[in-house]
Formats: structure tokens, C-alpha cells, sequence
DNA sequence: CGCTTCTTTCAGAAATTTGTGAAGTTAAGG
DNA sequence: CCTTAACTTCACAAATTTCTGAAAGAAGCG
């Protein structure tokens, strides 16, 4: 089932799971661009590209690269790096990247609490309104209390399947936090 | 603190809170009708409206709401019901709607997990990008277990703060699973 | 220091999405 | 059955988003 002399990949093969992958993620409501950028690095053997790279394989301009790859860091996804030595830039993720957008979401939810919260006071909290709101803000903060236990067992979890412990990158508390 | 008679509900207060909330539903990737309308549902006393209801508050069209409503239903965030021998349609949140979207949240994973399982297989379990997807498929599938127990968790976490069991409402594996 | 190479920004064209009016469909009530 | 109230579907107009080419902005390298 090997193709190609088997030193170089299968340029269509990659490109056909690029965009199907891309496909979905974009369905659930990331900009297309920035989920086929993603899923380009994804792809990848180093899991880093250049922007010409990405430009070339994805069939977009720089500008296009360029917006994608501010969309994806900003959401923590990928990270920038510059070759020593060059004004090339690599775009890569790394291992953290779902910590990272989950850590994101996270942040999201925390907004959609404090909209609660005054939904909550507003409307006050003895009305049969403010009480379904009230309990809606408490499922919001269980979720987020589990979401961080989740990961710590995510952490050991894939020790345990993989040996490896992923590499530590910051996850900072993180800006707006999109996707 | 009380505005109005105390009977009638401040209008004005009650459309801010919708419009506030929805924007940040709108942000996080949810349609701009479906989430104005799950707010304004979120925030009636009752806990449901009629069409005719929703586009007075909101100020759409039926067709407006028409289009809304059958997105939320589809994501189990609504439930439709009849009002016994009347034409009149109520569109309801049970308290089931954030269990529902988070199913459904799940319906979505398995999709991702499909392409994934595809892209390593077609790029090969043994390069380097082939194990790096299949990290991630690992990171999903562990996921995908989280959200089961999670969901169990927080029915316990729920009667404890409130008492009451919430309405049973069947889940239902779901159709395609937007949001 | 200026040249060259890469990236970002910006204004606008193109494409997609969203929301509406109007016609169509369904079902209650006479 | 026919009427009428309510919801849905459809085609199109409007608004928004997405993507690009061109120009401006950094940063290595001579």
C-alpha cells in the first residue's frame, strides 16, 4: 500500500485529508482559511510549514496565510517561529494544541457567565426566569471546573499511551479566544 | 430594585439581556437568529414562546423564526410542542437544552474522529504526521469518554444545588449536530 | 545604509450567508 | 368541505464575510 518511491508522500493523499478535515472543522464554525492552514500543519511530517509552503500547497495568496495563521494563534492553535538566521517564518503546532483551544474555550464560557450573571441580577434572581438563568450559569461553572480536571487526567492519560510528555508551552490565559 | 408594577416584566432590561447573551453565542459560531432567539426563550418566564411572540420581541419575520427554530431543534436546544387544538406552535427550553448541546457537541467530535482515522490510514500510522494525528484522535476519543461521565456528574452536582431532577427528555444520538 | 526577501496591512472584488416578502402547505373549526 | 389561521418554503435583495493584489513595513545581509 506504499506510494510513491516511498521517500516522497502522497501529494494527493495529504491534500485530499486537508481539506476533508478542514471540511468539518469548518462546519462546526472555524473560518475556513484558518481550518485548512490548521489542517495543512497537521499533516505535515516536521508539523511546521513556511507561509510560502502553505501558500503553495493550499493554493492561496501570503495575505490569505498571513490572516489564517493571526486567526490560529490567537486561538493558541499554532505557534510562530522564525528560522535563526532568515526572515522566513515556520508556522507550527505543537503538542499542546488542543489544551490550548480548550483552554480557549474556556475562556468564552467565562464571558457567556458574566452575560448570565447580569441576565440573572436584571431579571432577578426569584423569578422563574432569573432561576432558569441562575441554573444555567451553574452548569457554566461546573463545566468549567471540570474542564480543568479533564485535562490533568488528559496529561497522565497520555503518558501512559504514549510515553512522551508533551512538551510544557505556556497556556496563558489568553486573548477575545474565538474558536 | 423592582421596576415596573412588579407584575409586568421591564421590557427594555429583558431585551438588553437577549441581545448581550446572544452576542456572545454569536461570537463563539452560532447563528445570528438562533442565538437571538434561544436568549429571548432563556429569559421568558415560562421558559417558552410562540412564534408570533418571538418575532414581536425581536422584531423578525415568521419566516425569521421558522429558520431559527428548525436550527435549534435540530441541535436539541428547542423543543417544539403543540398547543392542545390550536394552530399555535410553542417553542420551548427544557432543561435538558445544555445536556442536548453538548451531545451534540459529541456528534460532532465522531465526525472528526472519522476524518482523522481516514488521514492516518492514508498518510501512514508510522510517519510522523500519521502519529501525530493519531494523538489527536487519541485526545478526542479520551474526550468523547469525559463528556459521558461529565454529564453524569453534573445530573448528581444538579439535584444537589436545586432538588429537583430535571425532566427526563430523551437525548437521541441526533442528526448532523451544528453547533 | 541600502538592497532584498519575506510578511503584514488595506481597499475593494467576489462569494457566501442572512433575512424578507410572497406564495404554498397543513390542519382546526365551522 | 370550505375557510382561515398558522407555519414553512422559496427566490431574491441586502449585508457580511472572505480572499486577493498592491503597497507598505520589518529584518537579514552585503
Amino acid at each position: 500500500m506504499e506510494r510513491m518511491s516511498g521517500t516522497a508522500r502522497d501529494a494527493e493523499a495529504v491534500s485530499r485529508f486537508v481539506e476533508t478535515f478542514a471540511a468539518q472543522l469548518v462546519e462546526a464554525g472555524m473560518q475556513r482559511m484558518a481550518a485548512r492552514v490548521f489542517a495543512a500543519l497537521l499533516s505535515s511530517d516536521e508539523g511546521a510549514m513556511s507561509s510560502a509552503e502553505l501558500a503553495e500547497q493550499l493554493r492561496i495568496s501570503p495575505a490569505g496565510v498571513s490572516g489564517a495563521v493571526r486567526y490560529l494563534s490567537q486561538a493558541h492553535m499554532v505557534a510562530r517561529e522564525r528560522e535563526p538566521g532568515s526572515r522566513r517564518e515556520r508556522y507550527r503546532v505543537h503538542g499542546d494544541q488542543w489544551y490550548a483551544a480548550l483552554t480557549n474555550r474556556d475562556a468564552v464560557i467565562r464571558r457567556w457567565e458574566g452575560a448570565l450573571r447580569e441576565g440573572v441580577e436584571s431579571l432577578g434572581p426569584d423569578t422563574p426566569a432569573g432561576r432558569r438563568m441562575a441554573e444555567t450559569l451553574a452548569f457554566f461553572e461546573f463545566i468549567e471546573g471540570e474542564l480543568l480536571t479533564m485535562m490533568e487526567r488528559w496529561r497522565v492519560h497520555r503518558e501512559q499511551l504514549f510515553g512522551e510528555p508533551g512538551e510544557p508551552g505556556e497556556p496563558e490565559p489568553g486573548e477575545p479566544g474565538e474558536f
